[in-house]
DNA sequence: CTTCATACCCACCAAAAGGTTAGTACCGCC
DNA sequence: GGCGGTACTAACCTTTTGGTGGGTATGAAG
């Protein structure tokens, strides 16, 4: 669920409130939109993440973490935390 | 360095200590014997498992974790922990 | 009537991960 | 001499993942 390439960054920029695709696309380098879009579909259709939708033209669209999306910060945190362990062996 | 399918799975069951090939194969039933080697190959190449070669015939082999395998731990039991409360929401 | 911005889709391709099957070497055992 | 047990290797294949380059719709602005 949160395995691949790209999740855990996209949850990660979503820790601090809702983000358009555009926002996210500029945070995170390195990702195509291709990638962005299939990702966030997915962490969707697990309900780690709220895509809200304004109807308006042009597009704008709205990703959030939903509250089974908060639950996945403490094993954000531990990775990075495993990551400093790592690193000072 | 932990990711793939197979990895966590075998860093957990060196938790209780050294264990040779074979147990392993039995208690990750799924696995083939091509992959859990594979996959060994790996965790010892990044130090996170310590192989020792008994250097007996038949072969005796046994895997065990080191110090830097030890970190992994509370990464583990993170893991185990969001899923129980992602299964409960 | 062309252009822009936004979110998104589709067809295709390349690379990585995972898997199957067959084989190796060694020695003891019957 | 053939068989079993052990750790391991090699060749090959399939599935999954990641990536590229194009296209869509809409309405406003020029």
């Amino acid at each position: 669920m949160v395995g691949g390439k790209w999740k855990l960054l996209i949850l990660r920029q979503l820790y601090g409130g809702p983000l358009r695709l555009s926002a996210l696309r500029s945070t995170i380098p390195d990702i195509s939109e291709k990638m962005l879009i299939q990702e966030l579909k997915i962490l969707v259709e697990n309900r780690l993440v709220h895509r809200e939708n304004f109807g308006e033209v042009p597009p704008r669209v709205a990703y959030s973490l939903t509250d089974r999306g908060e639950l996945v910060k403490p094993l954000i945190e531990e990775m990075i935390a495993f990551a400093e362990r790592y690193e000072r062996t």
